[in-house]
RNA sequence: UCCGACGUCGUCUAAAGGCAGGACAAGGGACUUUGAAUCCCUGAAUCAUGGUUCGAAUCCAUGCGCCGGAACCA
């Protein structure tokens, strides 16, 4: 009978209880079975992982059900908004990978309407026009413990305020000299009921409607209504508004808007996440404060910045899906991000070979003047997806992490006199290496076996290491930026009192190799494209990339086992 | 001191009165021309107390804990 899925053993994401809810009302003929959502931003940010929740909530509850999700920008506030954003939002929603088609509105686009129910609810007697300030308005409504005191203004006639509201309108008093409140109850439980806000005065230019208007509707005075005109069944939005709930259905009610016209709102625990900060306010500040260096920094948990770290929108929504849904408060770690991301990454890129922090090795007895190619797979578990040349010589560049003096234990790299594996090409053996004045290492002699070609020992000795590597003389030149946690503590924002969260920032989360040395056939890769360089990580090619100069993000690391492994031995 | 929510492995999430399950993380092992991937194994939870019931994570009561709420922000 039920359909609730159970255990979803495969990538099926398991319902939720908002899609119950939703569910149970299509069932029960509510609506006549329609289900209309729409995603709510304000304009003031750019969208981050936590909207994608919400985005692959409501759109998905749209899909589901075979109803419609709007794109809305809740842009009732002049003074914090801008088409910047507007127009980050709007791509990034389809970034993610849903189509709102001709569905795209804006609450102002409403604002004639909202103005006109506001000149309604005067005339059921149910607004009023205070004109007092903030602060006495403020004070009088009262706090947790203590109720409100009705304003003096509370009774006056519905016609003085029908003339005052238009007043308001057209301009005649300046910002903050008056508001329009509901009439509701200044004793209530609940301070939202309390005379609650509808219409401050701004004269401000918005960045749609610009001087048309100087009145602007407070959020729940605004946000049911644009449900409403949308014929939104189901507003979903996150806990904290669970108090405004009341309020939202007064409006609606109080306007005779009932029924199956009514929406409903439902409150789902927005997202967080370990090592993350996700507030507009604290991403704002980010940017602002220039502790990253843009809203798209690879660093920012916003859709931009991940979509230009190289992570893929069918990973965000995927993770989307994993996370559930539910009104528990909660942290996700930031890893099961991650894992979903390489084992995404994993499947699409293609393999490749470059080197972060090069280290010259010399092969003694290759012919100085003699280029051979190997044949590598394009990935090792799709071969279909082709074989690359890849040029090899006497003069090669390896990674200095890969080389150690003094070998520790269960060392399977390079060290003198120590067998490795050059990745589909040869076996070497470090004989010497040689020294700069400061005693650093710039340079390994190596020997090969030839009769190693390709990569086999011929007598099947075991060989365990194998490295990457570049021929020197066909390597294309790069910036690799490698990117680690934005902040170096699970909760950036729970410090001890006092603590400023922008100390927990991890100040070594960018680290850059100017003189990176990738295998040829990466010189001319597209910005945004994906690939993995074997056993470094996964990749992405920035939007700084010149012709002269591929620059690439690393998006995340290769689980490594050896790090893993060293550490245990380092600290016992 | 008020109002509203929420308490299930370390984390997120299932179980709608009937076997507390999955994923990530952690630990161990196999395999490996990426110390990757893949495969196998292990440990790990119902906030507490009382009640209802043949049977409670689930219903009731009380307590405790935690989150949100006192913008002319959203």
């Amino acid at each position: 009978m039920s359909e609730r899925s159970t255990t979803p053993d495969s990538d099926s994401p398991a319902t939720n209880f908002v899609r119950e809810l939703v569910e149970a009302d299509v069932k029960a003929g509510k609506a006549r079975g329609r289900v209309g959502t729409r995603f709510p931003p304000e304009p003031n940010g750019y969208l981050h992982i936590g909207h994608a929740k919400s985005i692959c909530l409501n759109f998905g509850l749209a899909q589901k059900f075979g109803g419609t999700c709007n794109l809305r920008l809740d842009d009732t506030n002049p003074l914090a908004e801008s088409e910047e954003y507007v127009r980050s939002i709007i791509e990034d929603v389809h970034w993610l990978g849903f189509d709102f088609g001709e569905r795209l509105y804006f609450a102002s686009d409403y604002f004639l309407q909202i103005y006109e129910w506001a000149e309604q609810l005067v005339r059921q007697g149910k607004a009023y026009v205070d004109d007092r300030g903030l602060e006495e308005i403020r004070s009088s409504r009262g706090n947790f413990y203590a109720v409100g005191q009705e304003s003096p203004y509370r009774s006056r006639s519905i016609e003085e305020n029908l003339d005052l509201l238009k007043r308001m309108r057209a301009g005649e008093f300046g910002d903050g000299e008056r508001v329009l409140r509901a009439k509701i109850d200044m004793s209530s439980a609940n301070q939202n009921m309390r005379d609650p806000v509808m219409y401050r005065i701004r004269h401000a230019t918005h960045h749609r409607t610009g001087d048309t208007w100087c009145l602007y509707p407070m959020y729940d005075w605004a946000h049911g209504l644009c449900d409403a005109i949308e014929n939104i069944t189901h507003s979903v939005c996150t806990l904290e508004f669970e108090d405004h709930r009341p309020l939202y259905d007064w409006f609606l009610l109080t306007l005779g808007i009932e029924g199956d016209k009514k929406p409903q709102q439902i409150e789902f625990a927005r997202l967080n996440l370990t090592y993350t900060v996700l507030s507009k306010r604290r991403l704002q500040q980010l940017v602002e404060e220039k502790l990253v260096s843009s809203w798209d920094d690879p660093r920012m948990p916003t859709l931009a910045g991940m979509r230009r770290r190289g992570f893929t929108p069918e990973s965000i929504r995927k993770f989307c899906d994993q996370i559930g849904v539910s009104k528990r408060e909660g942290t996700v770690e930031v890893q099961l991000l991650e894992f979903i991301q390489r084992e995404d990454l994993n499947q699409r890129c293609r393999r490749a070979m470059g080197v972060l922090r090069p280290l010259k090795v010399t092969i003694e007895n290759w012919p100085s003047d003699r280029t051979e190619y190997v044949e590598l797979l394009n990935h090792p578990e799709y071969p279909e997806r082709g074989t690359r040349r890849v040029p090899f010589s006497g003069t090669l560049f390896v990674e200095q992490d890969d080389f150690r003096e003094v070998a520790p234990p269960k060392w399977y790299r390079l060290t003198p006199g120590q067998e490795v594996r050059l990745r589909g090409a040869c076996l070497v053996t470090c004989k010497s290496v040689r020294k700069d004045a400061d005693g650093k290492v710039v340079e390994l002699r190596c020997e090969y076996d030839p009769n190693s070609w390709g990569g086999q020992a011929p007598d099947g000795r075991r060989v365990k290491g194998t490295l990457h590597w570049v021929s020197a003389a066909h390597a294309v030149d790069a910036e690799v930026r490698l990117y680690d946690r934005l902040f170096s503590t699970e909760y950036p924002m729970a410090g001890p009192e006092g603590t400023n969260w922008r100390n927990a920032v991890n100040q070594n989360s960018l680290e850059i190799c100017p003189d990176a040395k990738l295998e040829a056939s990466l010189a001319s890769a597209p910005v945004l494209d994906r690939l993995q360089l074997e056993r470094l990580g996964y990749f992405c090619v920035d939007r700084e990339t010149t012709p002269e100069r591929v620059v690439l993000n690393r998006t995340l690391e290769l689980k490594d086992a050896w790090a893993k492994l060293e550490k245990k031995l380092g600290c016992p």
